[in-house]
DNA sequence: ATTAGGATCTTCT
DNA sequence: GAAGATCCTAATG
């Protein structure tokens, strides 16, 4: 399940550059039946890792500027993935902060979903990456779990479908946890609201 | 410390 | 055409 995933640690060696992430938040989409689930209006070109086998990577853009990264973990064809929250930067810090030189302190680098894949270098390119390759440039190795007592769940950040599910799960007290952040309608910007066909 | 709002574009309806 | 699994900055207490 996705609590497994905690204390894991993620190597990535895309771009030349290599850096390594122990997982302290994720979130899990429990495939077609899940209407949380990018895969739950069925199998679309930008879901289709989704419907492939467990062990990849799926990366998708969300927000017009912004990629985030989930481990599919389902079987082949069942379509369920965990969307990859937080971790602690604990390899090549070097290269972490060069990607994320907004960040002003450690602990930040891979805090929140789109954090963690800048850090990591994952984009359209790294998605599908099958992390049981033998020569792939992304793996999962086993690390450190975390003491069973520490994990935590909730409800998923963002998410308005199925807002009730507590499928999230993180490591108590851990810096690198990001803030939760319950669904809000965003407002439309003033521009986008013009009236009349203009010019 | 906390909150509110803007940026920006792919995907599906 | 509308909404979205977010992050960052600026304004306010």
């Amino acid at each position: 399940m996705a609590a497994d995933l905690l204390g894991r640690v993620l190597v990535s060696g895309v771009g030349e550059r290599r850096v390594a992430v122990r997982l302290t938040e994720v979130e899990a989409y429990a495939g077609r039946a899940d209407p949380a689930s990018h895969s739950y209006r069925g199998r679309t070109p930008r879901t289709a890792v989704m419907f492939g086998p467990p062990g990849h990577l799926y990366t998708y853009f969300v927000y017009g500027m912004h990629w985030c990264a989930n481990i599919v973990t389902g079987a082949d064809g069942d379509a369920s993935a965990v969307l990859l929250r937080a971790g602690e930067v604990v390899g090549g810090l070097e290269d972490a902060r060069a990607r994320r030189a907004r960040a002003s302190r450690d602990h930040e680098l891979a805090r929140g979903p789109a954090a963690l894949a800048t850090a990591l270098g994952f984009d359209a390119g790294t998605n599908g990456v099958d992390l049981c390759a033998a020569d792939g440039t992304v793996a999962l190795y086993p690390g450190s779990p975390p003491r069973p007592a520490a994990v935590r769940n909730g409800p998923r950040v963002g998410v308005a479908a199925a807002a009730d599910a507590q499928q999230r799960f993180w490591i108590a007290d851990d810096p690198t946890v990001s803030a939760f952040r319950a669904w809000t309608p965003r407002r439309r910007s003033a521009g986008a609201g013009r009236v009349g066909g203009g010019s």
